[in-house]
DNA sequence: GTACCATAGTTGTATATACAAGTATAGATA
DNA sequence: TATCTATACTTGTATATACAACTATGGTAC
């Protein structure tokens, strides 16, 4: 109890900074520098109390925001245990098209090149998971800044799931925006590649000589 | 007030789902259905404590991850308000490619082609935000799968910032996972471009013929 | 008019308390 | 031995209360 005591000695009541941001701070800091190591089980909720002389409502809320932030794992009954893999993952945002070019500054537009019903051919039948020759929905659009295109976009999207498709007016709203609030999917796949540009999206895209671009491809699931 | 209490009439205390979660689903839905559109005050901590009967620790805590979760934004002194924007924005995880490629029982390994210090030419030492001259440790790496080269690897490290980095063996951990695991970054700037590779690229990741791939240049600060 | 001040309303934090619910263990019982 | 039970310990939730800190507003003094 003692060695909890002393080893947590930085809490101070009197610091501008919250007791329960501290804690997270002082917990934090042990598990990087691998003073506690992955696995090994916290101190529980009530020897925190009497080593730190802080409520147990202080120390639950640092807890708990320590297990949303991924560096520990809590068990109802068990205690709470330093997180198996510190993560190191980072995440990119991508966002909408749109958005980001307005913030710029530039005037953003997009042409709908084409937008109907078409049958699903073998490969989109498949990355659809629909049969094959199911009616779909087929939007072609290109995607300007201040008159330049910069993104061509295809996308496919399943009737059942949005049948106002069709009607909608997407030269001034993107498609991706309208999907993501009225569709709300509960996961997506995103894959990046690098490709170069057939000679149909070289001519959309007003490329003269081959270079190569960004491809990026999303699926939406309910 | 009534208003307020009838629009809330699915708050149940007997429900196996806590109460903060039972408010948070609540006003959730009514940002998404637009019924509270962004920009909308939001009923203070208070008269939500009068409106659903619950004491306001649990209003605040059912706030406060809503403030976590981007849908509200909280004023201290003024209000709560719903957030601008629902955040069209998509996460993308950039994993470790050690740890990506041995979860697909792939064997991983990586080569260093040179681990040296370098004098900062001009367009690095802009990159890096150093003067021009300044000694930088330089790695040049290459990482394969299975024995087939994957990625190509070109890092430029402030020696005032890691001073150990020379002396680490970077051919089973990714300097990624060393640089993040020691520096604990706080802000990361990652830009991704398709390219076409260089003769030199081209020939240490043994691609025949010229095709396009993927650049991610990743800047890190403290 | 301007500067100051009191006040009311808001969110932020901290505490003490209570009960619920999950888990493990030791002991009693059949 | 096997099984149930009581117990202790853990985390999860909810409440009532208190004070701090921030902001806007209206009133007062100058």
């Amino acid at each position: 109890m003692n060695a909890i005591l002393k080893s947590f000695g930085d809490i101070d009541k009197a610091a501008p900074e919250p007791l329960y941001q501290q804690i997270k701070n002082t917990i934090q800091r042990k598990i990087k520098n691998g003073d506690w190591s992955a696995g090994k089980k916290l101190p529980s909720e009530n020897e925190l109390v009497d080593a730190l002389g802080v409520s147990r409502m202080t120390i639950h809320r640092a807890l708990r925001e320590l297990t949303q932030a991924g560096l520990i794992n809590r068990v109802h009954g068990i205690g709470s245990f330093v997180a198996e893999v510190p993560r190191h993952a980072s995440l990119i945002e991508l966002k909408d098209i749109a958005i980001e070019i307005e913030k710029n500054g530039k005037r953003y537009a997009s042409e709908v090149l084409s937008l109907a019903s078409e049958a699903a051919n073998p490969k989109i039948a498949i990355q659809m998971q629909v049969p094959v020759g199911k009616a779909l929905y087929y939007l072609n659009a290109v995607h300007t800044q201040d008159n330049i295109p910069i993104q061509l976009e295809s996308r496919y999207v399943d009737p059942d799931l949005m049948p106002d498709f069709l009607n909608q007016d997407f030269s001034h709203i993107t498609s991706t925006s309208y999907l993501l609030k009225q569709f709300q999917p509960d996961e997506m796949e995103h894959i990046v590649r690098a490709v170069m540009p057939d000679a149909q999206a070289r001519k959309t895209l007003l490329i003269e000589r081959s270079e190569p671009c960004l491809q990026l491809s999303r699926r939406t699931w309910k």
